[in-house]
DNA sequence: TTGTTTCTAACGGTTTTCAGTGATAAATAA
DNA sequence: TTATTTATCACTGAAAACCGTTAGAAACAA
């Protein structure tokens, strides 16, 4: 007896041709998964989701032009229905949560096994989340440690570079670009002082030592 | 009638093991193709192949603790037999002649179509090297253009840390860890001053502006 | 053997970062 | 309306980074 089941569309977005071509050929031995297109940049993305629809999204977070967060966003402002596994080279616990603060139901590194992305899109399909087990460690980990720590922290809903303000962020994006503070006070037209008590405020927001911490986390949060 | 062929051996070297087992996928419906086995990291490339052999290694350059080009590096030193085709996420022209220098037959660019890769590994078990257009071109336009550049500088974002000394590359980690000149003089035993030089000469070389820009160097090039 | 690279170290001087503290106006949220 | 957040600016002192230059010893390559 043939159980008619309707296939799971699934739509691929990464810069890496090879990647996207690799996960093709992984998908096509599941009888229930159906790659339906996909695109290497953001952009095409946003684009393919205005005419067509699929059920799952797998979305890279480093693209060229619109990057997997701007596209996430974008979905997120626009009551979109497909579910969205994320995928990234980092397994940064900050991003994730903000992935899933902005509607992300999945996560997988790339450095995980091919055969987690199956798993991944089964559950998500359901509704339901996934997390690499390594991830779901690490965020179970920072939780714990961090329930007890100062205020700042995680903010409530966990994310975590949406809790800087805008000049934070204009501040650190420069920062990240290699300028010292005067160059920056000259660019933003405010005063050595205040770009100072900026990155004063980045780095004890943010944890971390100095500007090389500040640079670190611009970068694996794909500021720059 | 069944024509008798020795299967091409292939090993693939890759830190993202969701890439490595995209591609054994897609190598999979190849018949003359057979993966005889993988690594996520430079060293156990190297341990793999004290002890075995293959016809073709498929390598990635960004690779923790042994980099790609160490990995070649260390082949070309010891006469190897396989033929190599490099793997990368940046088709830089200086990594490719690079890594042609030293011992590689083929390049490939991560953003390339999976397609690429069969026909990369059927011409470089002929002995033939294997370039794809789009890289093809580049070549050729340098190779016009820049005929006269100067000696050896280093790229501006990142792929060509082997003209690195390993003391330098030890510093650019620890600096990269956030950690201060003090801290790494201890942590390697040699005095501040002795890690300040190395620091100056890894801004030169590295022609970025501060520590901020060789910490952004490290990590787009998977040193931390 | 000779030249080159690497690793080590030092020094003086300048610029930048960092930590702590405090403060005001404007915008925003409760 | 009141409280909070955000953006702005200032001052001090200490620590660290940065620049230019020099140089000896060891390892390595031609």
């Amino acid at each position: 007896m043939r159980k008619i089941m309707k296939k799971i569309k699934v739509y691929i977005a990464d810069d890496h041709q090879i990647l996207i071509d690799g996960i093709i050929a992984v998908l096509s031995s599941e009888e229930n998964i159906e790659v339906v297109g996909f695109s290497l940049n953001g952009e095409d993305v946003l684009k393919w989701f205005k005419t067509n629809t699929a059920d799952v999204l797998i979305l890279d977070i480093n693209m060229p032009k619109v990057d997997g967060i701007a596209v996430l966003q974008n979905f997120f402002n626009n009551n979109f229905q497909q579910k969205v596994i994320v995928l990234s080279s980092y397994d940064d616990v900050k991003l994730i949560k903000e992935v899933l603060k902005i509607g992300a139901l999945g996560f997988l590194a790339k450095k995980c096994a091919g055969e987690n992305i199956v798993e991944a899109i089964n559950k998500v399909n359901n509704g339901e989340q996934y997390f690499e087990k390594s991830i779901q460690q690490k965020l179970l980990d920072t939780f714990n440690t961090h329930k007890s720590t100062s205020k700042e922290f995680v903010s409530q809903d966990g994310s975590f570079f949406s809790s800087l303000t805008p000049r934070e962020l204009d501040v650190l994006q420069l920062i990240a670009k290699q300028y010292n503070t005067k160059e920056i006070s000259d660019q933003l037209h405010i005063s050595v002082n205040t770009v100072e008590t900026h990155r004063k405020n980045l780095i004890s927001k943010l944890n971390v030592k100095n500007v090389v911490g500040l640079a670190i986390y611009a970068l694996k949060n794909n500021l720059v």
